[in-house]
Order: structure tokens, then C-alpha cells, then sequence
DNA sequence: TTGATTCCATACCGTTTGGTTGGTATGGCT
DNA sequence: AGCCATACCAACCAAACGGTATGGAATCAA
């Protein structure tokens, strides 16, 4: 399998997994371009060839790299939940898995630092976060249907309600860093899917 | 009344009234001091003689001005709380009157920004999160003793969830600016509210 | 009045920032 | 081979950043 020394895309991933670790860290304003490269082992020349700005780099970041994180943590997850049981026990596991370098916690992070003023990062933000609401939304209505969800429940209503819920908790995560907080935030968690359940007999 | 030209507490006062306009539309890390300084009609010089640096110049705003924001618009309506009624019509009115600037949004965003590395900050922060939290254990404690809330109801836990919601409400509005999510977040968390509700007879 | 101290403005400094420039090496194409 | 676009690097740049040094006006204690 001969190919050329270095793909292009894998530069771009490079920088791309460089910017996912950075912005991770220190959200979007605190990143620097100089730390980016260090961390990819490239130079400013390799970044800029590949985005035209660093805005345009952190919508590629959000578009790509955390789409992709909450693909995986949350769309895929639910995508076959059939039982309200199944729903709780993947919040159980997203809950106890955060870490503030989390996809969730920097989707929440970046949105909380840079949505109210910079539209086009605005714009892919509420891309993921809509993708997010709309696996809960489906997750929803097919409870409705099949019987396991309480169907006075509006799904749009409740998935933007869950993912406000989650959001928050991922920031007061990074506040009060005691352990008590997480098991708190999913007693009441798993108390309100509770009453999400659809009444028996 | 004689007094000097200029308290040096209103200077001070002046000083914060600029940071808390900036840093609430800007977030901390995007805010510059020389902006501050411009917003106050001030120099440098004052504000580097009334605060040591811009760290402890965002410690002083999140204590002062944040807390009191909470204060406000949290904790004192919610003292005269005596039925569920009254919380639902405290959390409409905080919905419906939230802004991006707000105390509660600014509260969320900079926690979001900075919580995860820079300790002092993170501290007052949750200061301020647990004085709201506090408020609303205290009301979810008197709802469970007066008999309007319902008695399985883990007060801190519920309190914990509540802010968490909340929390994440204000960034959802930030990358969303459509007046729906407003009013869709607003059912869910009315349904939510009700759940707390001590059953009838 | 005098001396000390608080308060604040002007001017400045070193560093870091996002971004640019000129140039070079690489590899595909004809 | 010869050519050319792509991919990348090293060096550089103006601007903005947070912060400081200095000096003077106002105020207070004596």
C-alpha cells in the first residue's frame, strides 16, 4: 500500500485533535493559536493553510469533533433504547463518565462563552445541541408509542428540558468539584425520568 | 452634608458597574481592562489602585454584583414562597425577563468559562450556586413541612436539579435566540414543577 | 501649616496575540 | 524530464493585552 509521506487530512486531523484537546481545556478565548501547534507539533504556517481563522478553525472543532463526541455519547446510545429503564441507565453512565474535557461539557462551555456573540459559531453550536434534542425527541415519541412513556409528555418540550437539565449539570461540575454534587444532580435526575414513566395498569 | 468630590467608594462602585456590563456581554476571558476602563470613563490607574489585577477585579464582580443579581432575582422571591403556585410564578417570570445579560446567564457563562481552572474564581462562583441552591432547599424544606410539596422530595437533590435546569436553560438560549425555545423549555419545566406537588386527599 | 497618605491620571513597558509573508520541499501529471 | 499545485515551515508583524512607574492633586492627622 504505497502512499505519500503524509496525507494533507491527517494534518488536518492532527490539528483538529490539538484544537479538540485545547479548546477542551481552556474553552475558546483562552486557547491560543502558539499552543494549538506545539500540541500538534506543527507550525502556524500548517494551521492556517488549513483554516482561513481561528473562528473558522472552532467551527470545524464544534462542527466535527463535538457533533461527533455527542453522536457517540448520546444519539447512538439512545438509538435503541426501547424501555424507560434503558434511557436511565445511559444517563447514569453519561453522568458518571463527565469530565470537564467531556464533548458534553465543552459543547455546554464553548455555547456558554461564545454563542451570544459570534453568530456563525452560534449557528453550528445549535446544530449539535438540535441533534442532541432530536435523539431525545425520537426517544421520546417512541415511548409515547410503545406504551413506556407517559403520553400526556410533550417530546420537544422534555428533550429541550433533559438537555437544559444536563447542560447545567455540566457546569456545576466544574464549580463545586465535590463528589456529593454528581450524586445529588442524579438522585433528582433519575427522579424526574421517573416521572416520565407512563402509569401502570 | 459636605464631602469630597468624589467618595472613593463610588469610584469603586463606578469601577464594577463597567466590569459587570463588560464581562456580562463579553464573558471574562474576551473582556479587556482597557474596555472596562473606557465603559467607566476612567483610567488605568484607578482601577489598578482599587483592584490588583483582573482576576480579583472578576472575583469582586461575581461576589458583589452576581451574588446580588441571585439575590434579587432568586433567593428574596423565593423567602415569601408559601405555595407551588407562588415558585411556578417566580420561575415564569425569570424565564420570561432572562436575558443575555442577566445575572443568572452571566452567572452560568462565566462559571462555564472559568470554574474548570482558576481556583479563587471557582470559588466564589460556588458561593453564589449554593446561596441559590440554598434558597431553593430552604423552600422545598418548608413546602414538605407546610404539606405542598411532595413528602419523598430530597430538598438539596431537587435544588440541585432546579439550578442544573435552570443553568442550562440560559445557555440553550444563547445558541437558539428563537422565542420557541423559550416557551418549550418553559412547559417542560412547569410539567417538572408540578411533579414536586404533594398529592391530593 | 506641615507631612503623610489616599486617590487617580499619564505615559509607558514587556509579552502575547492572531495572522502574514516569502520561500521550500514534496509528489502527481504530462 | 519538466512543470506546477499542494503542503508546509521559519521568521516576522502590528496590535492589543495586562500590568507598572511616576507624578500630582486632594484629603486627613498633627
Amino acid at each position: 500500500m504505497k502512499q505519500r509521506k503524509k496525507q494533507p487530512a491527517q494534518t488536518r486531523q492532527a490539528i483538529l485533535d490539538a484544537a479538540d484537546a485545547e479548546f477542551s481545556l481552556h474553552g475558546y478565548c483562552a486557547t491560543g493559536i502558539g499552543g494549538i501547534v506545539v500540541r500538534a507539533e506543527l507550525t502556524k504556517g500548517a494551521l492556517f493553510h488549513h483554516f482561513p481563522d481561528k473562528r473558522a478553525l472552532a467551527v470545524a472543532w464544534v462542527g466535527e469533533r463535538l457533533g461527533a463526541g455527542i453522536e457517540q455519547d448520546w444519539i447512538a446510545p439512545l438509538e435503541g433504547a426501547a424501555t424507560l429503564d434503558a434511557l436511565r441507565d445511559v444517563c447514569r453512565l453519561r453522568c458518571k463518565e463527565l469530565r470537564a474535557d467531556d464533548a458534553t461539557s465543552a459543547l455546554v462551555a464553548v455555547a456558554a462563552e461564545t454563542a451570544a456573540r459570534d453568530e456563525p459559531l452560534a449557528a453550528v453550536l445549535e446544530g449539535v445541541f438540535s441533534a442532541w434534542r432530536a435523539a431525545l425527541t425520537g426517544v421520546f415519541e417512541r415511548g409515547k408509542v410503545a406504551g413506556w412513556i407517559y403520553p400526556a409528555i410533550n417530546p420537544e418540550a422534555e428533550a429541550m428540558m433533559f438537555v437544559a437539565a444536563f447542560a447545567g449539570f455540566t457546569v456545576s461540575m466544574k464549580t463545586s468539584r465535590t463528589p456529593q454534587a454528581r450524586q445529588l444532580f442524579l438522585t433528582a435526575f433519575e427522579g424526574y425520568l421517573e416521572t416520565l414513566r407512563a402509569q401502570q395498569g
